[in-house]
DNA sequence: TTAGGGTTAG
């Protein structure tokens, strides 16, 4: 028969809820059970407040206990960490030290995660040392040994955290996790897995959820779809199925190996999700391309009641990003507004994001300067979304603000989005001066932004820079290739491009999607049309790489522009469906080109059913009747625009004069030195034509034109 | 009385 003192303790252990907790609490002080020289039932409810995260209740008893033993003081210790409330947690063992009787292995675990998530290495070491020192009372707890590891882990000191597993000679399945999963957060995914397979296959050790965890995060990185597949029948075939976290972990994998439909198979099955595994969708979607299908995910998980955290709202953010869902993503800021979260950095980077992809920039721009302590990411992303809102002299004004704040030093990112802007604006010496910076900073040795060098020089038009930049490089990998041969096929060079092509092939470069818009739409802009179709071709015969709407698009414009129109037509019906504007808009092109009327009105048909509302169309569809004199209609469809209210985005051009960028805008009010600027272009066609090339050599077409 | 785990921003 159990006393009632063991009942009720055993009650409050497995009490879960605070109104029980609390009901248990007041029946132990009217009973006269709980008193301040007891530490037996003060530990058992500290214990209990801290499992329902109650840690201030906690602390409120705890307080009350003049003379706390080293079970309460571990208990209270435990209460904070569980809390996260790791400066509390090492302020009271401070205080506990002053005491040293009271403290002993269950103490060190508690302190060493709160310096592990402080990332305070000299206290973990200070600890380690005092854990050295006091022979084996700690040095043979394994408890201690896994804090250890973790804590190393956190300070991404792997080689410490190593020697302490190797103190053991037998080490358990928690101290080997240990150990894995530092690995794969600190970065060393292949390390992660080989330690895994050791403990597996040479120590025979049965791997745990927890084990697993950690495993497929690594292969995920590793991008290793076989060694997942394992994992995740060896889960099933160890019951672990329920196991929240592992399943999460799994649908993640599956996530980032972009395999979609199998988790959303997973997630599907689950029988219990929680908040994670919502968010883990949400993001799959998105991540994957598929935003719609990521905000349906996140109106179904509200619907059902369950509650976003940030994360969520982050994920959620991002699918309205790439979808330009301006409405959805406002209702994202108010709900991030109503749980304080709005400020949260990665919160505001998103909505920030949000905004500029959705046109919104001073709405960002307010956002972004109501964050109080920026970090590179901030800046980099309002700096990315003046470029991507045609703003980029902005871009470059708010980089020399946070050069000049110098809070935050700007990372390789940064860097990125920069050149990005300096690309918008074209202007030949802000690239060398941003290149110098680059080299100054030690950032030009780097393979992404020497690829990024060689497009912002192409886009300035300086081919030799990017020749200099792509020939300087030590190391080139698909993206640096690509970006050579886009960089040979917008100044003109086709037959360089191709070559450069078929030289990166010789290379074992495998091409990818980009490379083959950057190497077909050299081809295009060079009329190569056979180099263009034999490229085509091989596409997904050769290389696996199946055709999107941009290479459709590359083929009908080149097609459609040497007048093989019938050609094209044929290409866009077979292509996938549906068919992307910009398609029929190239060949709406080559239709005017070639005063196809009857098939350029069909084509307009086409358009207009896919948009009535877009200026462009019209405008297309006009100018084509414009070209062959059909001056009536060309007027009955500008009326349509003007009835309709329709208004297109102007067309523009920038150039530097001094310091100053001037933007000339199509349509735009008459320059008031216009006389002198159609002298200088008449001066200059003269020129051109002067110095027009009639040898074989490869000249960009559009200058011989 | 104690340990190792899952989702996130450019």
């Amino acid at each position: 028969m159990r006393s009632g003192r063991e009942q009720l303790s055993r009650l409050l252990e497995s009490s879960s809820n605070v109104r029980l907790i609390t009901q248990l609490h007041s029946l132990l002080i009217r009973s006269g059970q709980l008193t301040v020289v007891d530490c037996f039932f003060a530990t058992r409810l500290v214990s209990s407040y801290a499992k329902v995260t109650s840690s201030s209740v906690a602390r409120k008893l705890f307080d009350e206990i003049p003379h706390p033993n080293s079970f309460l003081w571990n208990a209270i210790l435990r209460a904070h960490c569980r809390a996260h409330q790791w400066v509390e947690t090492l302020h009271l063992f401070h205080c506990m030290a002053s005491v040293p009787s009271k403290m002993d292995a269950y103490t060190l675990p508690n302190v060493l995660k709160a310096c592990a998530e402080l990332s305070l290495l000299h206290h973990g070491r200070a600890i380690h040392a005092v854990v050295v020192k006091s022979d084996r009372q700690y040095t043979c707890d394994m408890f201690v040994a896994a804090a250890l590891v973790e804590m190393y882990a956190k300070c991404s000191e792997m080689c410490d955290a190593i020697r302490v597993f190797e103190g053991f000679e037998e080490p358990d399945v928690v101290l080997w996790t240990s150990v894995v999963s530092g690995y794969q957060q600190n970065g060393y995914a292949e390390k992660a897995t080989a330690f895994f397979s050791k403990m597996v296959f040479e120590n025979h050790l049965m791997p745990d959820p927890v084990t697993l965890v950690s495993v497929l995060s690594a292969l995920g990185e590793q991008r290793d779809l076989q060694r997942g597949g394992c994992c995740h029948g060896f889960l099933i075939r160890r019951g672990f199925c329920l196991d929240i976290a592992l399943v999460n972990s799994l649908l993640n994998f599956y996530a980032k190996m972009g395999q979609v439909k199998t988790a959303k198979r997973l997630f599907e099955t689950m029988l219990v999700r929680d908040v994670i595994s919502w968010s883990c969708m949400i993001s799959c979607y998105a991540h994957n391309g598929r935003p719609i299908a990521a905000l349906k995910v996140y109106r179904k998980m509200i619907e059902l009641g369950v509650e976003p955290n940030s994360v969520t709202i982050i994920s959620a953010l991002q699918a309205c990003s790439l979808a330009c869902h301006l409405q959805e993503g406002r209702i994202l800021h108010e709900l991030a507004l109503q749980k304080g979260l709005e400020l949260e950095m990665s919160v505001a980077t998103s909505l920030i994001d949000m905004y500029m992809n959705c046109s919104c920039y001073k709405e960002a721009i307010s956002l972004f300067y109501r964050i109080p302590s920026k970090d590179a990411v901030s800046w980099a992303t309002t700096i990315d979304g003046y470029t991507k809102n045609g703003f980029a002299g902005e871009s470059l004004k708010l980089f020399k603000v946070m050069l000049l704040d110098n809070k935050v030093n700007p990372d390789a990112v940064t860097m990125l989005k920069v050149i990005d802007a300096c690309s918008q604006m074209g202007v030949l010496c802000q690239a060398h001066c941003f290149h110098s910076y680059l080299i100054r900073c030690g950032f030009s040795d780097k393979v992404y932004v020497g690829a990024a060098l060689i497009d912002l020089y192409s886009k300035c038009g300086s081919l030799d820079g990017a020749v200099r930049v792509y020939e300087g490089m030590f190391e080139r990998d698909l993206v640096v290739w690509s970006s050579m041969i886009a960089a040979y096929g917008i100044n003109g060079f086709g037959k360089k491009a191709v070559s450069t092509f078929e030289c990166m092939i010789k290379s074992c470069i495998i091409p990818n999607n980009i490379t083959f818009v950057s190497v077909l739409s050299a081809c295009s802009h060079s009329g190569m049309v056979q180099e263009a179709r034999r490229i085509f071709d091989s596409m997904g015969r050769v290389f696996g790489v199946t055709p999107d709407s941009k290479h459709y698009c590359i083929m009908v414009d080149l097609l459609a522009r040497v007048g093989e129109l019938q050609e094209a037509l044929k290409l866009i019906e077979e292509m996938p469906k549906p068919v992307d504007p910009h398609v029929w808009c190239a060949l709406l092109s080559g239709c005017r080109l070639y005063q196809d009327i009857e098939m350029g009105e069909l084509v307009a048909l086409r358009l207009l059913e896919i948009d009535a509302s877009y200026a462009g169309y019209y405008n297309l569809l006009a100018n084509m009747y414009a070209s062959g004199g059909k001056w009536n209609k060309a007027e009955k469809v500008m009326r349509l625009i003007k009835e309709r209210g329709l208004i297109k985005t102007p067309g523009y051009s920038s150039v530097l004069i001094g310091n100053d960028i001037r933007t000339f805008l199509a349509g735009g009010k008459i320059h008031q030195q216009e006389g002198k600027i159609r002298d200088m272009l008449r001066g200059l066609e003269v020129n051109i034509v002067e110095d027009l090339p009639f040898d074989d050599q490869e000249y960009p077409l559009e200058v011989a034109l």
